[in-house]
DNA sequence: TTGAACTCACTGGTAGGACCACTTAACGGT
DNA sequence: ACCGTTAAGTGGTCCTACCAGTGAGTTCAA
């Protein structure tokens, strides 16, 4: 009874899993850029094709990769993506979801923007300022849309949690066709007015003002859904 | 130049997945019982073995099979677990990770609970009591932590958002490790009778009392922390 | 010159068969 | 009755050939 099986546990898929990881997190691969192709991999590796086709698909459920039949395998890191998937799955109603969505960001959002008015950098109160001037003048709704998101994604990322940030994120996208309708029914013109509220609450550091500005943000945009 | 490719796009990979989609959800298998063999699902629907795979892998990802080998693939259903590994993705650092899930929870549960007073059956407070009893004469450490996940896990389905849900039980199962610690320095007794006086709360359907109660019972856990 | 169709060299997707590794239960000798 | 062996089941890996989208370069006609 020698040991000659300690934990050296290693199966190729995992090799490969952890090999792609550090591909993406630890090289140069920003997000937009290809991995190698799959057959290059292998053979580098010296594994089969099938096993770093797999690690590639775990990577795609986690978000982190887009594969595209006839392209490639794109760097995508959204970390959001499976939370997505989840609750769709959970909520197959669209009303629903929708529903629980947006009661989830009621309870979530203001308080991140509370700790995002303490928190705040003056280089991430530049970014949303620019992310304010660039929806005054934004008329495509898709791109008012994303914007949009963007702004409330900004906010969570100041706050500095991290779970919070990626269940907003989650929820938000959930609700981007909703949020394109209610654009459109009231244009960009109100929205931006929340935000230049939210914002001017976070330049002057006022965690209470802040919660109160989102809060009153996501209220008006809910109420809209009935 | 016919119509002969409206749009009909349906490839084999999202065949598989569909159909094992369908065989877990609409069909009778509960979780805890196991998928037919890779083998036999391939020839029933004509399919390559790589295909039928890579769908139960998919299945594995978003947390409704798990896959073992030499014994076959068994559904759990945990719509929790890719929210965990997401987040042990963006948040390496345990204590870090903690945290954050921690001040997430505070956020979180005391609203669930508060719901919960509200819309509480009979059927769902007599589980809770259940769970208490269990707690209180439970001596196993491991089994302590499932119980008390169970609880909380209860609470947040009673309170019906189940957005909120899959949220908090993604971090409260972050958490079971530290829970335990928690659980083997005090004793179960001290969560216990946090517990009962939480579910006291809600059986009187008063939710100030239930966000409070919760509200307590978190902050004296994530005290124990530092 | 222009431009539209074609060709071709990539990419990932699928197929089938052989074999490896792990588990379990049935079998058989002690 | 016990324990090691065996065999049949499972998922895991490999190989090889081929199918199916994509895009860039080429060709050839207008």
């Amino acid at each position: 009874m020698s040991p000659t099986k300690p934990p050296v546990r290693s199966s190729p898929a995992d090799d490969a899993l952890r090999k792609l990881i550090a591909l993406i997190e630890d090289g140069a691969l920003a997000t937009g850029t290809f991995l190698p192709a799959e057959r290059q991999l292998a053979e580098r590796w010296s594994l089969s094709r099938v096993v770093v086709r797999e690690a590639a698909r775990k990577l795609e459920q986690r978000g982190l990769v887009s594969i595209r039949h006839g392209i490639g395998v794109e760097v995508t890191n959204n970390p959001a993506l499976p939370v997505q998937h989840t609750l769709e799955r959970l909520l197959p109603s669209d009303k629903e979801r929708l529903r629980q969505c947006a009661q989830a960001r009621l309870l979530i959002e203001p308080e991140l923007a509370a700790t995002a008015a303490v928190r705040a950098t003056p280089k991430g109160l530049r970014a949303l300022k620019a992310n304010c001037v660039a929806l005054a003048s934004e008329t495509d709704l898709e791109r008012s849309a994303v914007l949009d998101i963007a702004f409330h994604d900004a906010i969570a990322d100041l706050a500095g949690n991290k779970v919070l940030a990626v269940m907003l994120r989650s929820v938000a996208q959930l609700g981007r066709l909703s949020r394109e309708v209610t654009l459109k029914r009231f244009g960009v013109a109100r929205a931006h007015g929340y935000h230049v509220r939210i914002l001017a609450a976070l330049t002057a550091a006022d965690p209470a003002a802040a919660r109160k500005a989102m809060k009153l943000h996501l209220e008006a945009a809910l109420g809209d859904l009935s």
